[in-house]
DNA sequence: CTTAATTCCTACTAATTCGATAGGAATTAT
DNA sequence: ATAATTCCTATCGAATTAGTAGGAATTAAG
């Protein structure tokens, strides 16, 4: 699981890229109220972003945050691991945090490591996909979505055995 | 990451279907030995096994712990959800452990969720498919590729500018 | 030049989780 | 009986997590 800090980063950094428009810096206790994030905490989150590069700072009176790159350029893969280490399930995959898993006898050979291996390599490609700015594309797609199924689901109001897309999608779920 | 607990679990499960020959009980002191795990530790762990249906006890003088499925019935996915819970990165995309993000301000149309939905369905679907006896069949294949590439290495040991079997892995991984 | 509003930074804390260990009860073959 | 095992509960120290507190430094505006 993600940690909260690494959860509260990415909304904070998802907000200063959708609110950022001409570049005005954004107040930590504006971002703090609109993505219900503990403010103190927000603050030392955004310190380590802005230390990390992908923020910039105004201090003073008018001051606040402003993203440093692109929203293509800042991905979660990064945040991730700023806040919560290797993406990595086991050290001894881990690209930059890579240990030897201590109780192992022979690493070359191991059938774990290979499982593990496959895994981590699609999700840090997954997670370095998803850049801030896709994240805002697919929830703009999902808002579109829920607005055309709403009309569906009124025009087709009485007829039974009507599926939805939000329903296929939640059937396709559960069937495990 | 994994816990150790988790880790351990495996290399012992992984243990009992490499060494289980005629369904006779292993002890627990001969796989903590050889796995180089912690006797006491992994008396609590195979007890969990049990409990979870994954292994079998023989208890008093010839006791000891057998698998109780085949190999390919079990698969990284269960252990890891008994030991860790959920596999899922947030708590709003996880299957099982289902549970609301509480910052969270709109869930349906979350771009944040719609990524970490795809990475855990991806995780979920490879961690399924890494049977113990998918495991032990990749180890197998690994060796076989490391004395092949021994052979290769000895036949070729005086050419200058020969990549091996295992020099063009590293060197892709190192690639990012 | 004072004041108000902000970021910056260090230190602290309560609660939880992790990785074990201890000790003994229950069970079973000999 | 006894030796060897699993079963089970309780405990423990260290690390991590999710914050909070307090104040220094900076800056805009009057």
């Amino acid at each position: 699981m993600l940690s909260r800090k690494t959860k509260y980063a990415i909304n904070a950094l998802v907000y200063l890229a959708r609110e950022t428009k001409d570049g005005e810096p954004v107040q930590i206790s504006r971002i703090a109220a609109s993505e219900n994030i503990p403010r103190k905490f927000l603050e030392a989150i955004l310190l380590d972003l802005r230390h990390a590069g992908m923020l910039n700072s105004r201090k003073g009176k008018t001051g606040g945050y402003y993203l440093q790159k692109s929203p293509e350029e800042i991905n979660i893969a990064d945040v991730m691991r700023l806040f919560d280490g290797p993406i990595a399930l086991l050290p001894c995959v881990a690209y930059k945090y890579y240990e030897k898993c201590d109780e192992c006898i022979d690493e070359e050979a191991c059938g774990i490591r290979a499982v593990f291996s496959d895994v981590r390599s699609e999700t840090v490609k997954m997670l370095k996909k998803a850049t801030l700015a896709e994240i805002i594309k697919r929830s703009e797609a999902l808002k579109k979505n829920i607005v055309a199924q709403k009309k569906s689901l009124k025009g087709n109001a009485n007829k039974l055995n009507n599926v939805t897309i939000k329903q296929q999608i939640t059937s396709r779920q559960k069937k495990k």
